[in-house]
DNA sequence: TGACTATTTGCATAATTACGCAAATAATAA
DNA sequence: TTATTATTTGCGTAATTATGCAAATAGTCA
């Protein structure tokens, strides 16, 4: 069993110009709340388009969108059942990604906290 | 020795919203190929605005608003000295962050060749 | 077939953002 | 002090994007 991280290590060096938009592209579409309210809501499980939005407190319009984003990105995977359409998520990776997010941002409110201790 | 992805795991679950803007911010400094560029030319050493802005081909100007934005994230650090300001990493977990992207990116890549072997 | 529900898409709008250019600011040296 | 260099900031512009609303599409059932 390999650890990817240890293997993706550096990979992002040397990059083109082009891979590097890819890369920009893959953050931008985590840079929006509701995008990443949705990727919290297919933790535990998959959800259609209507429960989303109800759960997110938006229009299904507005869901179905950054659902197309987060396909285009290969973040979630779309799958038509009866008339409803159902989202799950396609790469783990994004939480771990998300996570290290929030261990920066926590370890930076910290630092501010103790600063005026 | 502790595996800080593990301590992270399911860190970003049951997030305020203000939290969640947060995260969001923290994702759209990094979704910018300039910056990104900036971020690889600092993984080796400090560098000053003017060199930063030589090595990526921009203006001063331009390049002395994305370090702005990134220091504003915790990502880099400035320092004057002279007449010149350098900027290194704050935060060495964006690399490991960039990479994990990277890593997704290159398995969809390997899996959208593979379709078509 | 038509009726019904769920999802997607076209269009307009408001907000954000990256950039170029020029002016302002900061730090040093003469 | 003035001059010089490096960086930052104000302003205008073009491009991108999130959203609301309405229309179009897809799937199921009678």
């Amino acid at each position: 069993m390999r650890i990817p991280t240890i293997k993706a290590c550096k990979a992002m060096e040397g990059l083109s110009d082009q891979a590097l938009e890819q890369v920009a592209h893959y953050f931008q579409a985590l840079a929006e709340p509701n995008r990443l309210r949705i990727l919290n809501l297919l933790r535990e499980r998959e959800h259609n388009v209507g429960e989303i939005a109800q759960l997110c407190g938006s229009t299904t319009a507005n869901i179905s969108r950054h659902l197309a984003l987060l396909a285009k990105n290969g973040m979630v995977v779309r799958e038509g059942r009866g008339t409803s359409v159902y989202y799950r998520i396609a790469d783990a990776n994004i939480y771990a990604l998300c996570d290290l997010v929030c261990g920066s941002i926590a370890r930076r409110f910290e630092a501010q906290a103790s600063a005026f201790e």
